[in-house]
DNA sequence: TATCATGCCTTGTGTCGCAAGGTATCTGTC
DNA sequence: GACAGATACCTTGCGACACAAGGCATGATA
């Protein structure tokens, strides 16, 4: 797990957004797929993604709706905006060249498609 | 340049000890190397590389010597020790794992030798 | 009945990037 | 001689935020 907080830091805001984009949409559950999808790798803490979901939302990129879970449990689901939407964009494509350019100052492998 | 602060903070560590290492030894030639290394993208801010050095020096990754520069100033020059290419090590394995898992989120191309 | 997983939340602490300021020397240029 | 610009070091105050640690409530399981 990203033991070094100042990893997720970096990118916690891109892989909220990317995904609530795909699919997941309650704190619970995208906490849970910040694990799967990186291959238990990273970590989102509890204490950490419950304020980035509020921050993100209050900035008006995600919109929050109250459902009943099929067992009867309230759960709190985020859609992305319009606005949230392209910001994804954004910091995507921020966090692309960002990694790229430490990477080529580190010596390390060039991003490519495989 | 990196403007944003949750970006620089993830791997400002791992790229500086990288620099020094590289041969890039003294605070005013590093914030250089950093822009140069990074083809413009990235920026150590003054306020942010020094303490970032007192810090390493601190936790014994880095030893300072003064120096005259040929033109009479005053340089305060980095080395990293045993600990600090150790450490080195570490963190970049460490950047490398974590830039890839994020990378694997946001759907990004994997990271291959060219 | 108790424990675990689910599901939400908050407060306190510490770290750290950055803006903005400071000091001093050397090399020009006018 | 005066002044600007590059070089070279540093600090303080502010704000943002990850994390640990706690809390609360419900449903399922044993």
């Amino acid at each position: 797990m990203a033991q070094n907080p100042d990893l997720i830091r970096s990118a916690l805001e891109p892989i909220v957004l990317e995904l609530i984009s795909g699919g997941a949409s309650y704190g619970y559950e995208i906490s849970r797929a910040v694990q799967q999808s990186s291959g238990g790798q990273l970590l989102a803490q509890e204490g950490t993604l419950y304020p980035a979901l509020h921050r993100l939302e209050k900035r008006g990129l995600l919109k929050a709706v109250w459902k009943k879970s099929p067992e009867g449990r309230d759960r709190k689901h985020y859609v992305l905006t319009g606005d949230g939407r392209r910001h994804l964009e954004e910091v995507r494509a921020e966090w692309v060249s960002f990694s790229q350019a430490v990477n080529k100052i580190l010596g390390v492998a060039h991003a490519q498609f495989a």
